[in-house]
Parts: structure tokens; sequence; C-alpha cells
DNA sequence: AGCGCTATCATTAGCCG
DNA sequence: GCGGCTAATGATAGCGC
């Protein structure tokens, strides 16, 4: 939050990633620290990282697993929690079908569309004149273009990891424009969970994404020149 | 820090003790949630309040009381933990990008040799007779449903186990075939490395997919029939 | 690699309705 | 007590050494 405003995802480069890594662990703590001073209350925070043999700790490991027993000899009150995040859980996954649905969608009609092009193209063929060949033959070149253009949007991995340190029950895989934007998504939603409070796990959390944007999924299809004019209506 | 800079101290006054603990634990989450994110580490953070009858928690109760289980049995042992985990993931991480590449590649190859017999079949029709023409337009059909099959495999939600028993902190999202795929893949080279069990977090987590078998990827592309001869030699 | 610098961005103390 | 506002302090990304 300097020079630049720097997007909330895995940082790439190596060196950056450590540097900042360092920075915020260091600054994370001392606000540890405040709130727990300032305010009176018990607070810890534990860090793993492959930089620190050993996770970085506060308030002192002791103090840690005394604040950790007490939490985790509540089972039952936990449990409206796991509930909430389950549903919440839910509410993401139910809108990435959607999205992912859509998409899928769309790709078929892209192909269907090209490939009736293409048929009426060949059937049709014969009452065409060298002027209507060429246009027909640079139509599905485009379209052609445009099709593999979506391809890269659901393959192609998105500017990303090198692939050492992400989270570690996440499988690690190299994430494409497609999750990458269904990320996005994600975070949009838990924002929209956050005004129920105490309730929700992530009404907090997710509270700083509120700026991000979720990618046009479908610029491309709000385009009517997209599919340019039919050749054979 | 702000309209005055406070003292380092215990805020005796009642209200604001509690408003600025309010706002404080609210952005000491979001510093948790942006470490995390940025630096692909695992984080958590606890803390206890006479204001919340449930303690703040970042990430979920349950995702936190696995990092800390993990934080409490070993203090020494992590750093190897860490390493090896590291390792398996650079091996998992590389082999699923062998496969995505790999079946990216074949589907663009398949796209584009349809493509090119499109436009071979539209360019080439005026010395075609009815026969030829016929059998160019089923050809060309076959290998449209050969492609929207391809397709399904990436894109189409693969039938499920009843979708409850997912891994905690695996965000619930339809699989594909190539999700499933890769999983697979993940599960068999996690087997390969268990043979040191205990050591990795993964050996447990992942044993009951031993019996799973990585589908046919390629089995499309090895069948000499797929493509059908060549149309226009 | 790590440290210091500083322009920018982010957090927040105090106030108001 | 809460949510919004703004001035002021705090955090930090990118750079140069």
């Amino acid at each position: 939050m300097a020079r630049k405003k720097v997007k909330l995802q895995w940082i790439m480069n190596d060196t950056a990633r450590r540097t900042t890594y360092k920075k915020r662990v260091k600054s994370l703590m001392k606000k540890v620290m405040e709130l727990s001073t300032l305010c009176g209350v018990e607070a810890c925070a534990i860090v793993y990282s492959p930089y620190d043999p050993q996770p970085e700790v506060w308030a002192s490991p002791m103090e840690a697993v005394r604040v950790i027993g007490e939490f985790k000899c509540r089972p039952d009150q936990t449990k409206k929690r796991l509930d909430q995040e389950i549903y919440t859980r839910e509410r993401v996954a139910k809108a990435k079908e959607q999205v992912v649905k859509q998409q899928k969608k769309n790709m078929r009609m892209e192909m269907q569309n090209l490939m009736d092009q293409c048929l009426a193209g060949v059937q049709g063929l014969q009452h065409l004149n060298i002027k209507e060949l060429s246009d027909l033959t640079w139509s599905i070149d485009d379209r052609l273009k445009a099709i593999n253009h979506q391809m890269e949007f659901f393959h192609h991995p998105a500017p990303q990891p090198g692939a050492t340190a992400a989270p570690v029950a996440v499988p690690v895989a190299q994430n494409t424009h497609l999750e990458v934007a269904l990320e996005s998504l994600e975070n949009q939603i838990l924002l929209d969970t956050a005004p129920m409070p105490r309730d929700s796990l992530f009404s907090v959390a997710y509270r700083g994404g509120q700026d991000m944007m979720l990618p046009g999924l479908y610029d491309h299809y709000e385009d009517p020149s997209f599919w340019g004019p039919p050749f054979f209506p």
C-alpha cells in the first residue's frame, strides 16, 4: 500500500514475496500486541512460513498455547459458526457454478454457431461469388480466433505462481483466468455476507476486498459485433 | 493514530476501549487474511474479548485448530516438515502442469485441424461431387461431436461423491473431469511420497484416494481413427 | 540478501447525528 | 451503541544502495 496499490493475490516474485512477508508479519505482530495492550484482551497469532523455520507467534508460544487451549474447549458454540461457514461456502459454490455453467454454455454456443457457419458455407458455396467466399473465409477465421481466445480464458495460466508456497490444503494448480475470476466472485460474495456480523466468520476478513473487480466475463458476448452478421440467414 | 496519538496502554474509558477494540480487531483480521493471501502462508489469529461471546478467529475455527495443532506438537521438527511439504508440492504442481499443458495443446490442435478441414472444404468445394460433399459434412459433424466431448471432459462436473465429504479447507466447487483427473494424479504422487509416512501433512488426508485411477486422458488421441482420413491431402 | 527512504495507500481517534 | 466522516498517524511498495 505504498507507491502502488497491490492486488490481493499471491505475489509471484519470490524476493518481493519474502520482503513483503517480513514487513507484514512484523507489523501484524505489532498490531496484535497493540490490541492486546490497548483493550486488555487475550490474543494470539500464529504464522507458518517457508521463510522461518519456526512459526511466528504472538504472544509468547506459551501464552499462545494457553489461549488456544481455551479456544479448543468450546465444541458446542463452535458449531454455529461452522454451520454459518458451510452456508457461506455453499453460496459461493453455487454462484461459481452459475458462472462456469454460463461460460460453458457460451463456449459451446460459439462452437456450434461456428460449425453451423462452416457447414452452411460448405453446402451453399456453389452460389457464392469470390467476394462472398473471401468474406466467409475471413469470418470463420475471426471466429476461430475468438474461440481460441476464450480457450485461453479457460485454460491459460493467469500470471501467477512459480509454485512454492500456496496455502496448504488448497491444491496447487496453475490458476486460469476463469479461476481468478471465480476467486474475485467469491470475495464479493463473502463481502455481501458481511453485514450479518458476529455470526459470520468472514465478516471482518474480507472487507478490504471491496474495491476488487470481477473481470468482465461476458464482455465478449455482450458485444453485438462479436458474432458479426449472420451469413446465411 | 489519528486525531491524536494514543499512548500504548490500557484504555481506561470503557466506551472508547470497546470502540477501539471493534475497529482494531476488524482490521487485524483483515491483515491476517492479506498476509496469508499475499504470501501464501498459513496463519491464524484468535482474540478473546469481553465484547464478543465468541472469540474472533481467523481463518475458520477448523482451520485454526489445524494450524494450532501443528504448532503445539512440534517446536523443532517443524522445519523438516515444511521442507518436505514444499518439495512434494512442487512435484505435484509440476506434474499437474504437464498434464494440463498437454491437454490444452491437444484441444487446440483438434480445433485447428477441424477448422482447417472446414476451410479446405469451403475453398475446394467446387471440385467435389455429391458423395464427397456428404462425406465431408459427416466428417465435420463427427469431429464437432468429438470436440464437444472433449469440452465436457474439461468442464462438465464429474459424477461426484455426495457433496459433503470434501476435505475441510478445499473450496467447495464442482469438479470437472480434468480436475478429478488432476486430483488423482496428485494422490498418486502423494502416495509415492507417502512411504515416509508421518512426516508429510498430506500422507494421511489423501490416503483414501489410492484406489482411484487416473482416467486415460489421451485415449482419444491414441486412436488413429479419431481423426479419420485426411480429406484434402 | 537486507536497510533506509519516501510517496502513497490504509488505518483509525475523535466527533457528530 | 452505531455508522459515517475526516484529519492525522501508521503501514508499506518500490527503489537505490
